[in-house]
DNA sequence: TGTCCACAGGAAATACGGGGGT
DNA sequence: ACCCCCGTATTTCCTGTGGACA
């Protein structure tokens, strides 16, 4: 037989991926790839298809009082992420703004998007920022200052003004010098009528509030729900015809996959991103998208979540959870108790060259690990033998492995 | 019943590091 | 260039605790 050259099988391989071909357009599986303008026409979709009925029912009754020159009071929204608050807000904010221009009442909404924690001065100068009151962020400018220059510039703006500010609760710091200023002051300087749109993953972040500025806020109250199967099921299909080629799925995934989603977290970007992870593997693999592929695609988002995680941690979060591993694997699987664990963790930092930490900050490398369930721990007494925790791991044997050598490839350490 | 282990986990002190002011 | 200030990371110090054991 003779020899396939190189050609020959690279022409095969691409001629079966074009045969095969599962993704049309990969940018759909995505957001971060969409533009705003895409994401919206996306959800008006979603929405027709009658998602969020409720939720924007309430948002309209809410803010109906502007078309009739009403003052609706603030809003507060609460939701988990992944629940469509932004996007959802956004959406329904640009189609207010366009009912209300067109009976001639001037609306104006600005989005203060606080995803990233910052201090109370970040806040207020994005703010000023977005009301072009003030250039980037600038320093050594005094609170009052860029406060004066936000009333200043708004100060000859009639009708409504809404600002939504996006994650409220990443105002660390002066939180509340913040929003007296948001609740209190600004309503009082400037002739438009304001209204605030809070949105928060917390449920309770009003109630660590200045009690001053609380009782000063007349609030609306709305919850998103995480989406429910039939919800992700309506916002998968869209994305599986924009985004997939037809006939690439076998029936009964996408229920399968909304199912799944809406078990364990109702997050609809978690429900594409497993779409897409399925998609990828089907793609990969020559296949239609099967149940199969769908239960591979899971684990490995599982495995990602957890390297991601792990790649970003400081190192000391790696070593902890290096030591940890060393432990539990000389203990054979028992649990291994917080002594244990912490002598393993600075015989490990012996070798990776690394300064350890005392005890007491292990310890709270240790409820760290937890939080992000790398491990599992839970105080016990063992009587006159002292109170531990009990440690084990919480990651899939096959992966412990696989981190343990990522962390100490990192520290420049043989397995 | 009291003791005492081996830690948990809170509070305060201190070290560190980056950025702006002078 | 140097210093100061501020926010954060870590340490130090400390009190608390459930239950086996004497």
């Amino acid at each position: 037989m003779e020899r396939r050259t190189v050609r020959d099988r690279m022409a095969d391989r691409i001629q079966h991926m074009l045969q095969h071909a599962v993704i049309k357009d990969r940018r759909f599986l995505d957001d971060e790839q969409l533009i705003r303008a895409e994401q919206l026409a996306l959800l008006e979709e979603v929405f027709n298809a009658s998602v969020r009925d409720t939720e924007i029912e309430e948002l309209s009754s809410h803010f109906a009082g502007i078309l009739r020159g009403d003052h609706p009071c603030h809003l507060a929204i609460w939701g988990k992420t992944g629940t469509g608050k932004t996007l959802t807000l956004s959406y329904f904010l640009n189609l207010l703004t366009e009912l209300a221009t067109a009976k001639g009442i001037q609306v104006r909404h600005e989005h203060l998007d606080l995803s990233t924690p910052q201090p109370c001065f970040r806040a207020l100068n994005s703010l000023a920022c977005l009301f072009k009151a003030s250039k980037r962020h600038r320093k050594g400018i005094s609170l009052e200052e860029l406060m004066v220059n936000i009333e200043e510039t708004l100060a000859d703006l009639a009708g409504y003004l809404i600002i939504f500010v996006d994650e409220v609760d990443n105002v660390r710091r002066d939180r509340d010098t913040f929003l007296k200023f948001l609740v209190r002051r600004l309503p009082q300087k400037i002739p438009a009528k304001l209204i605030l749109v809070f949105v928060s993953n917390r449920l309770n972040w009003p109630d660590q509030l200045d009690p001053r500025v609380k009782s000063f806020l007349k609030l609306n109250e709305l919850v998103f729900k995480p989406y429910d199967a039939v919800d992700l099921k309506h916002i998968l299909d869209i994305r599986v015809e924009k985004a997939l080629h037809s006939n690439t799925v076998e029936p009964g995934v996408i229920e399968q996959i909304a199912a799944l989603a809406s078990h364990d977290h109702g997050d609809a970007r978690k429900a594409v991103a497993l779409l897409a992870k399925s998609a990828y593997l089907a793609e990969k693999a020559g296949t239609r998208i099967t149940p199969a592929v769908v239960s591979e695609a899971t684990d490995e988002l599982h495995c990602d979540r957890y390297v991601a995680l792990l790649r970003t941690a400081p190192v000391q979060l790696k070593a902890a959870m290096a030591g940890t591993i060393e432990a539990s694997q000389r203990g054979k699987g028992r649990a291994v108790g917080t002594g244990e664990a912490y002598d393993a963790y600075r015989r490990f930092c012996d070798r990776a060259v690394l300064q350890p930490l005392s005890g007491r900050a292990f310890g709270d490398l240790l409820a760290e690990l937890d939080v992000h369930s790398f491990i599992r721990s839970r105080v016990v007494s063992h009587g006159r033998r002292g109170r531990t925790r009990e440690i084990t791991l919480d990651v899939p044997d096959e992966m412990i492995d696989r981190i343990h050598a990522m962390i100490s490839m990192e520290f420049d350490l043989r397995g």
